[in-house]
DNA sequence: ACCATTCGTTAACACTGTAAAGCACAACCG
DNA sequence: CGGTTGTGCTTTACAGTGTTAACGAATGGT
């Protein structure tokens, strides 16, 4: 009961993803991809280098929908937009688990050398972030400082709550929102001027 | 070139324990650990359910050693063991980045219903923390809250940079203590009392 | 001396990722 | 039309993995 379609790289990744989502990360192996694929193994060489180019393909994926997750944000001002990017960054994470403990197999450059849209879509995702503190720098609302050392510390912060939640540490689930909103605010709140009161 | 010792617990778990830090955590396997210590694979499941048990073993152990260097801080106040206590636990992780990378494969339970020393010393090294932050409220330089809430914020913010840092992001180590300071400090920072100016 | 128990071994199963060789079919060229 | 070339997959194979079942040797007790 397998459908076999044209073989291509962008179907590959794309059962490899389903799989993941379905099944989890550990439960995914190369011969399981193939066959639901209709397929052996060994055909999947011609259009992946190995099992991680694979996976790799998938997290550039998900970057890209993280990436476009930012962009469909609406927010009032430069500092709320930093705020809202980080609560979606652990939506994200909290949908599928499986694939946000993927992204971060493999490290992301955001060495930016070369312009335009053929970045990889994590450097892309960063730099977005990275924008939306600048203009918040600019704005006034943050504190001076690299930006680029405030992105990251904010996504730092970001990522590891998400991971705390995922880890499901038998908390309650109450606490979810409220660890989240710790971190992100009081952090935020750090790095804002200080409002007198 | 092996020497053959009496087999435990203790020794299969110690053994493991140094060639995750040696080989990383994926170059480990059952058969490998047995072979180090002149034995077959099978001769291990008298003393271990199977793979995760040994490596939570491992985990367990890495939690107390954590745990121990939580006890040596000396701070001149709780605010300050707070700061303390993050930073010796990012310094812990970049140490030894497979035994970090390992501790978080099994989620620890912080239910307290239990007391004394018999508890998981993932509990015990997460109780430590969340007494230096009751403390620091106590002291009133951390505004007032739940205890619980803001250490695990603080866990989870440390966590999340310690990650971010260890994912090697090409970004020149010398951000690598300005990012652990941006997220600790500020986090801090937004969780104190505001000393206006 | 025999029995029982403990502690390890060997053999086997069902997987995994990956490489080499082979085979079937389509396209092209004369 | 017949032959050649090449593409795309399969079969086969290898070296691993975790784990279970059956077997064996040594040890201690009565």
């Amino acid at each position: 009961m397998v459908e076999r379609v044209q073989l291509s790289r962008e179907i590959i990744i794309a059962r490899a993803h389903t799989m993941i989502v379905e099944q989890g990360l550990d439960a995914v192996s190369l011969r399981g991809v193939a066959a639901a694929l209709g397929v052996t193994a060994p055909a999947l060489y011609a259009y992946v280098d190995d099992k991680l180019d694979m996976l790799r393909g998938v997290a550039e994926s998900e970057f890209e929908r993280l990436l476009a997750s930012f962009e469909t944000i609406q927010a009032d001002s430069p500092l709320e937009r930093v705020r809202l990017q980080a609560h979606a960054y652990v939506q994200y994470a909290l949908a599928d688990p499986a694939l946000f403990q993927m992204i971060f197999l493999f490290r992301p450059n955001f060495e930016v050398h070369s312009e335009g849209d053929d970045l990889p879509a994590a450097t892309r995702a960063y730099l977005t972030g990275a924008q939306a503190v600048e203009a918040a720098m600019a704005d006034g609302s943050l504190r001076p400082g690299d930006p680029m050392l405030v992105s990251l510390a904010l996504w730092a912060a970001t990522h590891g709550a998400a991971s705390m939640l995922l880890a499901q540490l038998n908390l309650g689930p109450e606490y979810e929102s409220q660890i989240l909103a710790t971190v992100i605010d009081n952090l935020v709140r750090g790095l804002s001027v200080p409002l007198d009161s």
